[in-house]
DNA sequence: AGCGCCTAATC
DNA sequence: ATCGCAT
DNA sequence: ATGCGATGATTAGGCGCT
């Protein structure tokens, strides 16, 4: 029902009725079934993961509902989706006798055993742990099961949509009148968000939510840090913490724990700091330096509670400015001398705080492909495609890119491309090259080590127009290879569709 | 021990 | 990361 | 403006095979 309907108001309806209903009835499945929604098996700070993609997808398969590998992926190229693809083969199979009722419950825990198979013979152990599930299966199960699988449930509702199910679900589940508040609606999914990014984990979210509401004190953010160790609280925000014990701990974004992979950035933070500093969480970037060159400008706040030291820490530059052509000059400095992608763009006027994973406009990126004139741009070729998933079923989903080397006169792969295109778009570049389809790679220096192969080859019929934030070494390409590298070659990052040129008529010759 | 494949992660 | 689509 | 899901280059680390 969910994935039928267009409209968020609405998804975000079902979904909540959905969760009233089991709320009010078996409500040991509501944190499973909210993980499940959320695509994930445990708090991200844990570190556990399915380790299941799509080889295990086709192998599972493989064994599980027959066929070939070549029959389900000939298959999935029709369909996009293997979850279709498990769904139309367990329709097809003969059933012996009608399986087990799968639950949510069981779904998820039997996820939890294959993330905690690890080492040895541990992909052989996931996969005996997926077929009984698929074998249990029927109907819709093996589609959604392999969705799950694959952390991409593809109904057009995430996280966001998520919490705020979760958040109206409560509201009406509970019976404690709403505080006297204009919209208690709106409210409670605002709590319920906000509890979310201050502590990202559902395992202590969702009791909370059962036992006392929304309206419950627990969901504060005081409450909260009250409520859990300071290391668990610490696990969750990001990315520098220095905690009063003396120990340092470094988090992604997303909450992965990355303190081992910066020893020295622990040991100078700990170094550096001032005695008289007890505590802090520092957002940050880290970056490669050289510690020949240099330059430092202050920027009020950190300053007070650090030693700046020329190569391990220092302080970004800054100007505080509202004229456009100051902000211009600073830009195309730090751009074209220090090779900094851009700047990040601050009010000063409005109280302007920064709040983890949500965007704003008091915050905003400005990089140097985003203007007009800088940042580059190419002209390439297409010249194979691969089938594309998902809604992009029935076109081509990305596309394989040449540069044309004047000098030996051969096209060279410099990168695949997959954005920039409407639907539109896509659909007349597949309808377009689908006249100059050939049998395989003749024209073209390509790597085909480089997996997966292209679905479909074509001959140089069309000039694209592709925009990127820079250029990259790499070992996938082969544009200029001998030039920049001896075995490498050039590659483009974030590159995107700015427009179709021309055909290349005298090119082809 | 070394290598290739795969997955999950960053941007 | 970038981008387009639907709301 | 927001949320979602198509898609990019690249790297690290786990696992299993030789």
């Amino acid at each position: 029902m969910i994935s039928k309907e267009s409209g968020l108001i609405v998804k975000t309806d079902i979904l909540c009725n959905v969760l009233r209903t089991v709320m009010d009835t078996t409500a040991d499945d509501v944190l499973p079934i909210v993980y499940l929604l959320a695509n994930r098996i445990a708090p991200a700070h844990e570190g556990l993961e399915l380790g299941i993609g799509e080889a295990s997808v086709i192998n599972v398969l493989a064994e599980a509902y027959g066929r070939t590998k070549v029959g389900h992926r000939k298959l999935y190229n029709q369909l996009g989706d293997w979850g279709l693809v498990a769904k139309a083969c367990r329709s097809s199979q003969s059933m012996m006798s009608k399986p087990n009722a799968l639950t949510v419950t069981k779904v998820f825990n039997t996820f939890q055993l294959i993330a905690k198979e690890l080492r040895k013979d541990s992909q052989e152990k996931k996969k005996n742990h997926i077929k009984g599930l698929l074998v249990a299966a029927s109907d819709c199960e093996p589609l959604y099961l392999i969705r799950l699988l694959q952390a991409n449930l593809r109904i057009g509702l995430a996280k966001q949509t998520l919490l705020a199910a979760l958040g109206q679900a409560a509201l009406y589940a509970h019976s404690t009148p709403p505080p006297n508040i204009q919209s208690p609606l709106e409210e409670a999914v605002k709590i319920v968000k906000k509890a979310y990014s201050v502590f990202p984990v559902y395992d202590k979210i969702v009791p909370a939510l059962l036992s006392g509401g929304v309206w419950n004190p627990r969901l504060h953010r005081h409450a909260i840090f009250g409520d859990v160790s300071v290391s668990d609280m610490c696990r969750t925000m990001e990315p520098i913490h220095y905690i009063d014990n003396g120990s340092v701990e470094i988090y992604s974004r997303n909450a992965e724990r990355n303190t081992g992979k910066f020893p020295d950035v622990v040991s100078e933070v700990k170094r550096l700091k001032k005695s008289s500093v007890r505590s802090f969480v520092l957002d940050c970037e880290l970056v490669a330096y050289n510690r020949e060159e240099q330059k430092i400008l202050p920027f009020q706040n950190l300053y007070s509670s650090f030693e700046e030291e020329t190569g391990y820490f220092q302080f970004a530059t800054a100007i505080t400015s509202n004229d456009l052509d100051k902000i211009q000059e600073f830009l195309d400095t730090a751009v074209l001398l220090f090779n900094c992608e851009g700047l990040i763009i601050k009010t000063l006027t409005k109280d302007a705080t920064y709040e983890p994973a949500k965007r704003s406009l008091h915050w905003l990126k400005l990089k140097k492909d985003y203007m007009e004139n800088l940042g580059d741009s190419l002209d390439l070729v297409p010249f194979a495609a691969f089938h594309g998933k998902g809604k992009r079923t029935g076109v081509y989903g990305a596309f394989l890119l040449a540069c044309y080397d004047s000098t030996n006169g051969e096209y060279q792969s410099i990168c695949k491309l997959g954005t920039g295109f409407s639907e539109a778009d896509l659909e007349d570049r597949s309808a377009s090259l689908n006249s100059e389809v050939i049998s395989g790679p003749k024209y073209y220096q390509y790597d085909d080590s480089v997996k997966p192969a292209p679905d479909v080859w074509f001959k140089p019929k069309e000039v694209w127009e592709v925009k990127a934030a820079g250029l990259t070494i790499s070992p996938n390409h082969c544009a200029a290879v001998g030039i920049v590298d001896a075995d490498k070659g050039v590659s483009l990052r974030f590159p995107r569709l700015t427009a179709v040129t021309a055909l290349t008529a005298l090119l082809c010759r």
